[in-house]
DNA sequence: ACGCGAGTTGATTGATCGTTCAAACAACAC
DNA sequence: GTGTTGTTTGAACGATCAATCAACTCGCGT
């Protein structure tokens, strides 16, 4: 991690303070005094403070493997319990936050409220790729699933039920709302297993 | 709508301008300029624009019968279509806005990442009271639920459902990606109560 | 007519916002 | 040493932010 280019030194900056702050709350001077770079260096870099927010969402864009499925999956193979795995790290994340953690991308797809088209895009891509990876394990699946469903959905419910509840779990300070809400799902994930079996 | 008081109409301006462009974004002189108030107005009734806030999410509290579960349902009587309709009240708000409709609440939760204790608790309010009404929606369906289950998680999923939908519909531009999801939340409530009628 | 207080006016404050740019600096070529 | 190119410095800019307050208006009781 030496030798870390002005671009990085910034991008990583604004990663964890638009992660903990917000956009509009992180002000250039606050990714200034957390990189000790000035000004100058920055707009040397970044036309302005919106490509550093279109440098952040291509880095979470490209780093989706490394930084979240990666880690998530570990040794998991099962198909079905990846996704499972995948939510359990974002418990981890809720937890190790004090339960304030946010999901990077939700939040910025609620905060943002007229994104320029380039960010939405990004934003687009972000979710994208999240609703993929599990859209994969979904496919890997096969035939646990019945046979007629349609596997996009279920991968966008998915994201839906992280999404749901990790905003209720911060609103309340409590993972139990996360919990339960993936509780939910997977009540649901077994009949649809179960539904599949019997070849419903 | 005569001799509205200046409280009133600030809090009916801020209502619709933290919605429009989120708290932070909305500035005072947005709301003077709206209100057509001066400044030192909106300061005797207001000691702060948080207070605003607080007055807006204290409105929304309070007028969820009025000007959510009224209009939502309508003539509908089977409570667990109440649900439903009540997701698709929200449906119609994606629609009418061109996909641009964020939940006022969860959009606010979202954005405001340090937030005062007081705001903090209204927003639990809100989130209390929108979970409550569907949670006497799932009570009133009495045994076409399966007897051991959790209605109160039972009602968070059906919130965390709405407000992942609309994320995803507003990220996408897109109702579908909200479709997609209630209808997969229909599919869980469909089994719930073949459980239930089975007895199982 | 007069006084009182609730409510309003709007210019003004100091802080902070994103952004700029002339000047200085560093590394390499000739 | 001299020129060239890419990078950094940091003071400064105008705009905008939330908030202030002395002065003023106006309805009402007496």
């Amino acid at each position: 991690m030496v030798g870390q280019s002005t671009r990085e030194k910034i991008i990583q900056a604004a990663m964890e303070l638009f992660w903990l702050k917000g956009y509009n709350s992180t002000s250039v001077a606050d990714l200034l005094s957390r990189t000790q770079l000035n000004s100058g260096s920055l707009y040397h870099v970044f036309p302005s403070k919106q490509d550093v927010l279109i440098g952040v969402l291509e880095a979470y864009r490209d780093g989706i493997g490394q930084m979240l499925l990666e880690p998530a999956w570990g040794q998991v193979d099962d198909p079905i319990e990846k996704i499972f795995a995948l939510l359990a790290y974002y418990r981890v994340g809720i937890v190790e936050t004090d339960h304030t953690y946010g999901c990077p991308i939700g939040s910025l797809a609620l905060e943002l409220h007229e994104p320029d088209p380039a960010v939405r895009e990004l934003l687009v891509q972000n979710f994208n790729a999240w609703i993929g990876a599990v859209r994969g394990c979904l496919d890997a699946a096969g035939d646990r699933l019945p046979a007629g469903i349609d596997r996009e959905a279920l991968a966008e419910f998915v994201l839906t039920t992280m999404e749901g509840g990790v905003m209720q779990a911060r609103t309340y300070r409590d993972v139990g709302y996360f919990d339960r809400g993936v509780a939910q799902l997977r009540t649901y994930f077994d009949h649809l297993q179960e539904r599949a079996r019997v070849g419903a």
